[in-house]
DNA sequence: ATTTATTTTTAGACAAATCTAAATTTATTT
DNA sequence: AAATAAATTTAGATTTGTCTAAAAATAAAT
């Protein structure tokens, strides 16, 4: 079976909302593909129609199995591209989630199986995030909510939450990044900022919404 | 300028027929699209608005410089993935251009300069056509059509005129491929066929149509 | 438990890319 | 040069993905 550009992006994107389990909103799904909620209900028909989801009236989407095989599948694609982009072709980690996105369009199952061999099998993409294999499967990482890291465990940022352009700026701008080191100096109950510091850097301290989108691994 | 696949793949294809100079005729870029000629006509209307190219209802079509510049981006994609293909992936010379069809779509300036740069440069792909750098510049190369090979001059085989699967599936039989070294033995001018012969088999013979499209360096 | 607000769907329209069938232009024959 | 054939374009229809505006269903609030 043979899906377009715009059907797989609004697999994967139900798949990013229903987050493991859970029913998803129109309205959710139209904000996180920039359209409008009447564009997705008819590609909800559709999509049912090809038997990747279950969809009743108003009352939601959840993928089908077939719909989740095709979802890590793309999920797959993805993440093996921006390794690749990162790893061997020297992008920056925080330029190739838009080229990625193209990439992981791209239908050959071959292609993608020989890119994972050349690649090495990795289980990471450059933010941290699992690559499925071939089956589907996910590493899980023991990876933790800077929020909920505790106070002078040194930690290592493993992965942020998003990708928007605003997010990857502040973060330049703060000198964090994908295997940054740090340790929590204070928690701030008053409006839940905390301070970090990084070796041979002064402390500094990062809002909540910062904080909440940051992944680290402890070391 | 943002182009579609589609509008990508109409002007590849005047350039491919237009071989360097000349008019191309809307009936021949209907077969080579595999489509109608209305849908021609409708698509060439809307690339003359766009500039990429001159066309005179009736008159034929021909690429301006701006369409020559896109076609050469679109060959130098296609070439690049075909050498990454085949250079860094393993992946044999005759399976990798459905999927460059794919992935010379693929927008990505930045994406385009970092591959070439990994891959060193090459100056031409796996079927031994000349990779054009990214001012558009492509090398020549010294070869003949295998028809007006002298006899007794060994050659090795450097390009092949067509990716048909028909044409592989013969290439495949009759054991030649780029590299292959050969030299001609005899010329029938009855049906233009001719005789030769691969170190350490048998010589055979093979029809004018395929000598048409084999193309070789002399060595 | 009504009213009000929100979410979701339907209805109808539109642009892109395609097609078939008919009309038009150009090329070829006799 | 008139008749015939071939190539090309136009006209009108179809499919896919999208939209706006109105209607319908569900949720929230008084």
């Amino acid at each position: 079976m043979n899906f377009s550009v715009t059907e797989e992006n609004h697999i994967k994107a139900i798949f990013h909302l229903q987050q493991g389990e859970g029913t998803v909103s129109t309205n959710d799904l139209a904000a996180e593909l920039h359209t409008k909620a009447a564009s997705v209900t008819d590609m909800l028909k559709k999509l049912k129609a090809k038997k990747l989801l279950s969809y009743e009236r108003y009352k939601g989407v959840r993928l089908s199995v077939e719909g989740k095989k095709l979802a890590l599948a793309i999920v797959r694609k993805h993440r093996l591209w921006e390794y690749f982009l990162v790893d061997t072709l020297q992008f920056g980690w925080d330029e190739v989630h838009e080229v990625a996105e193209e990439l992981e369009h791209i239908s050959s199952k071959k292609l993608v199986e020989k890119l994972d061999a050349f690649l090495g099998y990795p289980k990471f993409d450059p933010h941290g995030d699992p690559i499925p294999d071939s089956h589907g499967k996910m590493a899980v990482q023991q990876q933790v909510n800077l929020i909920d890291l505790a106070i002078n465990k040194t930690a290592e940022v493993s992965a942020v939450g998003s990708q928007s352009t605003e997010l990857l700026e502040l973060l330049k701008h703060k000198n964090i990044g994908i295997g940054t080191r740090l340790e929590i100096k204070k928690k701030f109950s008053f409006d839940h900022s905390i301070e970090i510091k990084i070796k041979n850097q002064n402390a500094f301290t990062i809002s909540q919404q910062l904080a909440q989108v940051l992944f680290v691994k402890i070391i």
